[in-house]
Order: C-alpha cells, then sequence, then structure tokens
DNA sequence: GATGAATGAGGATTCATTCAT
DNA sequence: TATGAATGAATCCTCATTCAT
C-alpha cells in the first residue's frame, strides 16, 4: 500500500542522510521502515533507485525551479530576493541538502541530484537575466560565485539557527548583514 | 621500509580522493601500492588511521597556520592577501580538498581533518583580527561567511582553470573580480 | 481460464528449455505467460509441478508409447522401422529432449520423465520381443545399448537437420546409412 | 597450502556432480570443504571458476587427447582398441562426465568442457583418420555416430558395472557384444 | 478466478582484519 | 620487516511461496 511505500521512503532517507549513500544498508533501511528487506527492492528494485526516488520524495521540486523575481527594483532587493528564496529552499531541507553536497562531490549521482551544480546554476541564470535586464556590466559570474558561495556555505558550515525559523525581522537582519558586504551602496 | 611507507601513503591518498573514505578499498590500495595487504595494517593498523595519515601526510600544514598578514592595508588589500592565501593553498590541493569536505559533511572525520570548519575557522580569525585592529564594526561573521563561503564555492564548484597556476595578472583580475563585488568603493 | 493456462505452460516450457529446471525462475515465466506470479501457484501449485505439467503437455504420448510393428519383416526393415519411428518423435521434440536428458541425469525428474531410461527402455523392448519371435540370438542387450545410444547421440550431438522435415528419401538415406553399419549383410 | 586448496577441489568437485552447477552452493563447498567461504574466492575468484578448475583437476588430460592407434590392423580390431580406450576414461570418470554431458546441454560450459562434442570429435577424428589410411569408403560420418551414441549410451544409461573394473577377458566380451553388431563379417 | 503485496531463507561475493611464519 | 593464508560479518539482491483481497 500507499502506507509501506511512505515508510520506506522516511526511513531511506533518514538513513541515507545519516550515512551517506554507501554506507547506508538497505537492511538498516528496512528495519527503520519495518518492513521485509525484499520489499525494497519489490518497490524500488535497486538500492541506487531506491535512493533517487528517496531524494526526490524529499526535495521539494523549488530546487530546481526557474527563478523569476520582479527585475524592477534595485540590485540590493534584488539579491535580497534571491538570498531569501534559496536559503529558505535550503534551510528547509539542510539534512538533505549537506548530504547531497557530499555526494555530488564523490560524484555518484545523476545531474538533476547534483546538488553543487543545480544551487550555483539558477543562481547565475537568475543573475545574469537581472544583469542583462538592467544593463549591469559586473562580470555576472563571479558574482554568482559569492552568492552561490554564500548559499553553500550556509549548508555547510554549522548554523546555530535555520532561516526559515527565523522571523521576518530576523530574516531582514540577516540578510542585510550579507548584503552590508556585497553589494555598493 | 621509508620506502614502502611512502609507497602506500601514495597510492592510499590516491584511491581516497578518488573513491571516498568507505568505498575505497584496503585491498586496492595495497595492489596500487605494491605490497601485500597485511603491509598496510602492520604499517597503519586500521583503515582509519590509514586515512587519517594518508590526508596529513599530503596537506600542507599551511592549512591550519595561524594566517597572519600585514594589516597595516586598507580592507580591500587586506582581504586579496587573505584570498590569495587560501586560494593558492586550496587550488594546490583541490583534491584531497573536495575529499575532505565531503567526508566533513558525512561526518567521519576526526576534528582537526573537518575540513569545512577548518576553512572556515582560520579565515574568521584571520578577519577578526583585522577588523579589530582596524576598528571595522561591519559584522565580522557575516563577512566570513561570504569569504569562507567563496573558498567552498572555489573548492566545490566546477573550475577551468587552477588558480594556483594563474600568472600574477591573471591572479589579480581573478581576485578583483571578487573585491569589485565584496568590498565598498 | 483455459486460456490462461495455455499461455503459462507455453511460456513455461520455453523457459524451462532455454534455462533448465533450476535456473527457470516463476518470475520470467509469469512475465512470459503475461499473468501475475501467484497465477502460477494458483494452477499449478509448485515449480515442480509447472515443470512436470509442461512437460506433459508438451510431449507426445507417443514417447512411452508401446513399440509395436510387424515382426514378419527382415531384421534391417524391422530396424529401420524402429529408428524411424524414434527419430521422429525425438526430432519433433528435439528441445524438450535435450533438456529432459539434461535433467535426467541430475536425477531430479519423477520416472516417467526420466528421459534416458524412457528412450531406452522402450526400445529395448522393441528389441527383445522381435528377436524371441524371430529367435534371433545376438545380445538383445548390446543390440539395444547401440541403437539406443544412436537415439541419444541423434538428441544430444549438433545436427545440421530435423529428421522429421527430411523427405522420405532422405529419410532413407540418413537411415541406411546407420544400417550400413550396424546390421549384417 | 597446497592441502586446502586441494580439500576444496574435492569437496567441490562432489558437490557439483551431486548437484549440478547452478544447484551447487559455495556455502555446502565450503562446509565440505572444512574452510570459509572466502577462502573459496580468495582461491578460486568465483563459482564458474571454481567449477572449470574443479573439473579440470579431475578429469584426466586424456579426455581430448588426439586418439593414435595402430592402424595397420583390421577394422574390427581398430574399434575395439578405439571403444576400450575411451570407455576406459569415460568409465573412470563417469560420474564427472555424467554432470559435463548434463551441463553440456544446458550450455553454460566452455567449449572445452563441453562434453558432448569432446567425445564426439575425437572419436570423430579417429575414424576419419583410420578410414582414410585404409581406403574405407562407409560414411565416417554415421559411422562415429554411432560409436559417439555408444559412448553416450555407456556414460548416461545405467550400467551394473564399470568398464574399468573389468577383468581383460570381461571387457574382450563386453566389447564383442557391440562388434558384433556393428562390424560386418 | 486473479492478483498486488509481502516475506523467510538463502545466493554469490566483498570487506577489514588477524594468524602464523 | 613482510606476507601468504584464512576468516566472520556483512552486502546487495533473488527465489519460491503465502496472504489477503
Amino acid at each position: 500500500m500507499k502506507d509501506k511505500t511512505e515508510q520506506i521512503l522516511k526511513a531511506s532517507i533518514n538513513v541515507f542522510i545519516k550515512k551517506g549513500y554507501i554506507a547506508a544498508t538497505t537492511k538498516e533501511i528496512a528495519e527503520k521502515a519495518n518492513v521485509a528487506e525484499v520489499t525494497l527492492y519489490r518497490k524500488f528494485q535497486t538500492k541506487q533507485n531506491l535512493f533517487e526516488q528517496s531524494v526526490k520524495s524529499v526535495i521539494e521540486d523549488r530546487f530546481s525551479e526557474v527563478l523569476d523575481f520582479n527585475e524592477n527594483v534595485n540590485i540590493n532587493t534584488f539579491i535580497k530576493q534571491l538570498l531569501d528564496n534559496r536559503l529558505l529552499v535550503i534551510s528547509k531541507n539542510i539534512k538533505v541538502v549537506r548530504m547531497l553536497i557530499s555526494e555530488s562531490i564523490v560524484g555518484n549521482l545523476p545531474a538533476q541530484l547534483r546538488f553543487t551544480y543545480v544551487i550555483f546554476n539558477n543562481v547565475s541564470l537568475a543573475i545574469k537575466k537581472y544583469f542583462m535586464t538592467n544593463n549591469i556590466t559586473t562580470d555576472y559570474q563571479a558574482y554568482s560565485k559569492v552568492i552561490g558561495g554564500i548559499l553553500l556555505g550556509y549548508a555547510i558550515l554549522p548554523n546555530k539557527n535555520y532561516y526559515h525559523k527565523l522571523s521576518e525581522k530576523e530574516k531582514e537582519i540577516f540578510l542585510d548583514n550579507y548584503l552590508n558586504i556585497i553589494t555598493n551602496k
């Protein structure tokens, strides 16, 4: 039933997050999901596939969504929108994101899950578009790397608090701290 | 012999880089090192220890060195010094760095090898010191995260060219691209 | 339905022929038969039984039929009749026969399917009867082994052409080649 | 040591004979050989390879030897030599031979172990040569099939006694029974 | 009558590690 | 010092079969 599949996916993602792809075992997943090990295989065929499905079930599609903001705003506002949007997504999925970054580096992931690229690419595209629309001549690639780096740093480096749990006011402050640094006044 | 130990370390780090800690096997390492598998254990006791020794043998101590720059310079110059110094180290050890970041995230590494922290911490310390010395009131933590992010991004994201192989002129340009963004004019 | 049962038997025998009893899987059979795996069990209880039913469904009863020829003929003619009759049956069922011989040797077959015996026994009986009726003193057992061997050889050894597809003339020649060797002139 | 390898080969061939290739398990072999299952793999890498080595260790090379007899003898004598030689080899290795014939039919064997061919081919070659040397015009192929069939029959069909254990006199009689049938007087 | 869901038992193979020399 | 030999434990995965609808 629906139920068992979900039990499995839930247990699965947790184990993968905790152990990483290779160290995670189908046995442990089965135990945590309270199903027989074979059941995993009946439903997902292979460990690799179970992994991919688990990840997909948990990361909202917003990861690779096209970022489309109001561009009739000044750069500060634009970057704030961008950071806010991405930090929200990352923050809500922080554990999976970390694991995926780690697996991305080792390189056993299918393209759409290769997170380091995904994070960077859609940020990069949004910035490029904004710069073009607004005739900004700053090198958008370097700019993207700074923003991408901030996001990567947020994902990887230890954090006291989850961005998505901050109040609107706190978010404002959090973002301003970055903006003070990266944008021109 | 010195010789064998070095053969092992050399083979070892390559395999760990290529496969990651868990996926690397002592069998493969032994083969690549042209020694018997037991010899690894005679010399390094456990796989974990072999891993740590391999990493240490290859990453220059400069990773965790205290960053101490001339601080009677303006912030632009300071950040350039800092980035240059760190990019050099990372660039020269890019493969190991990547692997270590990946393993850091999964979390099976002893503190001194937990790279994401290491990278961030010493950058952070240097910035804090500079800001204090020069009475700069910008939030040094956010600043450190931006710089740390840039470095993380450099390490993780795909790169066309190695920083340490650039000419002095090219390095200058490379750094300026960042500085245009992160510092005030 | 009649229909499903037949689909299953048809798929089943093909898979058993291709893979042999053990290597054949109920899963593959079910897929080839376009039914659910359980349906096999509903209809045939066990794999073993499915195997037996499949075989029986396909091998004509002529395998174990009592061979009863006109015995007022000379030995050449008699042996020709005998070989012709058996070769026809074997040739028409060559794939199943081969598989059954193989399984016979391993020994997991019920007596009536143990083909090496079946082939030999009814040939042997026919020869014994003919020899008795005609007061022939040659050792009928050795004789039977030669004839049985020829048949076994025909079944197992690589063949260019199917006996049952030869023209009457070609059959004649084919048989004469043997008769030149085994009977006295 | 030599010892363990031999233990394994001995246990291995027995299990393969009893169960056939697929049904035989490395676990059972290991148990019978009194070694850990891994030891099989250390020494033989794969089950398939263990199988091949086991077979080779046990079947004397005489199986595929070129049969070279004195050809200045009449056909009766020649065929007797030939049968004697082959029956001896088969008889001594009867269990392995049976198993190999069975596996040959299923078709998972490398060419040099595909026994039905091997048996037939070298018999066929010897006969061809003799016929040519002695200008015999009988169809050597049909002749070979008869002889091959006799051998196949001997190997597969139930036997009261092992040819190689018969006294010289008994062998003589045994062979004569065949010769009465297949050769001309 | 047919099947989607589930499983216990077992398959070959690999791993890090120890033993004995 | 170095290593050939050996292994317990575990891994992913498959099989024939049953249960519940």
